[in-house]
DNA sequence: CGAGAGGTTGAGCAATCTCAACGGGGGTGG
DNA sequence: CCACCCCCGTTGAGATTGCTCAACCTCTCG
């Protein structure tokens, strides 16, 4: 079957629309083999021909694609338990490591095997490429007629979120670098930077160092995520 | 099987990545009934309940999402041949008509037993969400880091190419207003008029009518759109 | 012929980018 | 152990892009 790329998000993200379990994927980690990665490695590069198919084990990584000027736009960010490269002759995408990563790597041959013998393995294809889809949307509401405070806002949102920060004043570490927060946002580093001084001036975080942020009122940064003035 | 939603593109557009035929999903469209839309009349709306998929027969719609303030995101054009509604419980974008259009309308229940009787079917939905996932993500590096020169020069290639306009000046018809490239391209309309008559000052496009457009350049129309200066 | 919608153009302004300098923390080498 | 250096983040000033507000034009439709 002619698959085309496809990087999946795991069900078990606190905060995802809810998914189910994935027993129909485990398998083929069981296949592939498990491969390293330090941070700022690229583990596929955007257009080379899709062997393989992996799934984070640990760690975390950037799905990114180039303009032909050297800039980039950040797709999304991995972690534990996400893949990639499941659908596609080709990489449709870049793929970098941003921490100390593990993943497992599993030829395609092996997943389209798989697709043949159990239905039930087509079926988990469909429902993560569609959540997939939908977070892409999410994204072009964000890129689109957000401006930098909203794109900020919504940002340290969805991170608190995914890290599972709970209570009136989540807390979590910042898993990447202004730089990727500009590239993720259409932004630039500066302003980038502009805007979360601008969020603890304001009382809405609080920055114990650059990487440890503090949602100091969630509700009010919510509200500037989604464009109140 | 929980499907999300899904629209699909169809396989026959110039241009698009070869798809081969879909002949799996042409008997839906027997099975459902035919329905009409005016210009401008919704179709389904982000949020309700996915009850039914569609299918573009003739004309074009464009799918949407909202903010909280009125502003909205153009996610993407479909025209005949293309699906939308096929995966999840809930439509996760609106979705209006652009002309006068004629649709296909099957109720889910229909498609859901289609997949579970024929392995094909499964297999083309995780072939055309694949692609719709891919047109997603080009569109993110369309509204992340291009200016207005590059995003309007985007479009007009885009839309050139899937009119089927051939030779070294393609003429197309603009298939939609102002407004729509600017909800598209994270724009004002202001821009996106000033943009174009900037093209035509200089030798790159012709407008004989606003809704006419002649590719005089396209080689340097497509040096522009990838961030050529 | 009048009205309205869609498109174009202009002037001024605000947001963001660019270019540049500065500061702090962590790692390295003396 | 300490000094140095480098990377990352922050801050500042000025340039630029794109937005806002407003007027005008053109075509279509009644």
């Amino acid at each position: 079957m002619a698959l085309s790329q496809s990087a999946l998000r795991a069900p078990s993200l606190p905060g995802e629309a809810a998914h189910g379990t994935a027993p129909e994927l485990d398998g083929l980690v069981a296949i592939g083999i498990t491969v390293q990665a330090t941070p700022g490695q690229t583990i596929v590069l955007e257009g080379d021909p899709c062997s393989h198919c992996f799934r984070v084990l640990t760690g975390a990584v950037r799905l990114y694609k180039g303009t032909a000027d050297g800039r980039r736009q950040l797709i999304d960010f991995l972690v534990a338990g996400d893949c990639f490269g499941l659908l596609g002759a080709h990489y449709t995408y870049g793929v970098e490591a941003i921490t100390h990563t593990t993943l497992s790597k599993t030829p395609r041959a092996s997943l389209a095997a798989a697709v043949r013998e159990r239905p039930a393995v087509a079926d988990r294809l469909i429902e993560l490429a569609a959540a997939e889809l939908a977070r892409a949307h999410d994204q072009m509401l964000l890129l689109g007629p957000k401006n930098a405070q909203e794109k900020v806002a919504s940002l340290l949102l969805d991170l608190a979120r995914r890290s599972g920060a709970q209570g009136a004043r989540p807390a979590f570490r910042m898993p990447i670098s202004r730089q990727e927060m500009a590239d993720h946002l259409g932004l630039t580093i500066e302003t980038v930077s502009r805007t979360m001084t601008r969020f603890k001036e304001d009382g809405l975080i609080a920055l114990p160092t650059p990487h440890d942020v503090v949602l100091l009122n969630p509700t009010d940064l919510a509200a500037l995520a989604e464009g109140a003035a």
